[in-house]
DNA sequence: TAGATTCCTCTACAGGTGTAGAGGAGGAAG
DNA sequence: CTTCCTCCTCTACACCTGTAGAGGAATCTA
């Protein structure tokens, strides 16, 4: 599909240069597409970040279902293929900024499995659910962030290793106790 | 200081607009300045921009020494400050993203109060000091990137506010506890 | 096969952006 | 007072960006 292409290299090009490396013929180079494609399909500049942004949105989606059994596991699991999917949470963080003063974007973004892990932590029975998932929805975000973007990126175990997987998941176990 | 009133006004610019935003005659305007001055004073975008983040380094290292006796009490109405501050956290957060992929802004940013947290953290007698000091930043820098960016903006007491603070401590103290 | 329709490519153009340098105002040095 | 120097303002220009539309190729319909 034409628009996937596009919208994929478009979530590439946001990783590697930020917002800022978001421009039409920038999109039809990376895309290997001649001159005017991306133009054709997202005529405005703003058609083109929702474009954007709603890729993101419908990537993440197929992402994980959590498993019951092992809860901890399989968010752990999703974490781990996050901190994989480098570029892709990278344009993830880009689009959240871009949200701030954009909030039609927050609107595509919403009901991801990043709104999944509220909810699932307001399930597990903390005297304030409310807070508790906020907390650990908090801790989860800022353990992504920090590990990508923060502290000279790449600390810790390389992600995509079982030893990633396993410290990812003791420290999702240790946001989870009441 | 007229490079002060010219990397404050892209400060403001970044906030909301994004590092898109950021161009000389737009910082121009900004500042009230005549067309020209920030070109004259950061004759490449390059330039601009390490001007932008060393202020903002600056600023923040104004910020905070932590109170020995009540370790989680500082921590807290720091916090709270950069929710105030929401505008200067918000262009740290593009900041950040920005060095993702211009390393030598990297260097700029290190040896910021972020940084003393992690240290605070090894010194609290974890088993584990080195991943405790990265998980307890991990949390914090959520906290407030979740506050401010996540989940439709502003969840939480209104920042500034005693319960805000409150709040606050009682997050910090959760997660400084071993 | 002929005509209609969709999809794509190319070209155009008005504005914005990065960067450079000429020149002036005003203070410092002699 | 004259000369010099620093700081600032203005103007210039090549290039990039957003956006539009003309036309052609390919596909579908009958």
């Amino acid at each position: 599909m034409r628009r996937d292409v596009i919208t994929d290299a478009a979530i590439q090009l946001v990783a590697e240069q930020g917002m800022r490396g978001l421009t039409h013929r920038a999109v039809d180079r990376r895309a290997g597409l001649p001159e005017g494609s991306t133009s054709a399909y997202f005529r405005t500049r703003k058609a083109l970040v929702e474009g954007f942004v709603e890729r993101l949105a419908d990537l993440e989606r197929l992402d994980v279902v959590p498993d019951p059994d092992d809860v901890a596991g399989s968010i752990a699991r999703t974490l781990d293929s996050w901190l994989v999917e480098r570029n892709r949470t990278l344009a993830r963080y880009a689009a959240m900024l871009e949200a701030t003063h954009h909030p039609e974007l927050k609107s595509i973004m919403a009901h991801s499995p990043r709104e999944q892990a509220t909810a699932l932590a307001k399930m597990l029975g903390h005297t304030d659910p409310e807070r508790a998932g906020a907390h650990f929805t908090a801790f989860l975000e800022g353990l992504l962030f920090y590990r990508l973007v923060g502290a000279g990126s790449t600390v810790g175990p390389e992600p995509g290793t079982p030893e990633s997987v396993r410290d990812l998941k003791d420290a999702v176990e240790k946001a989870l106790r009441p």
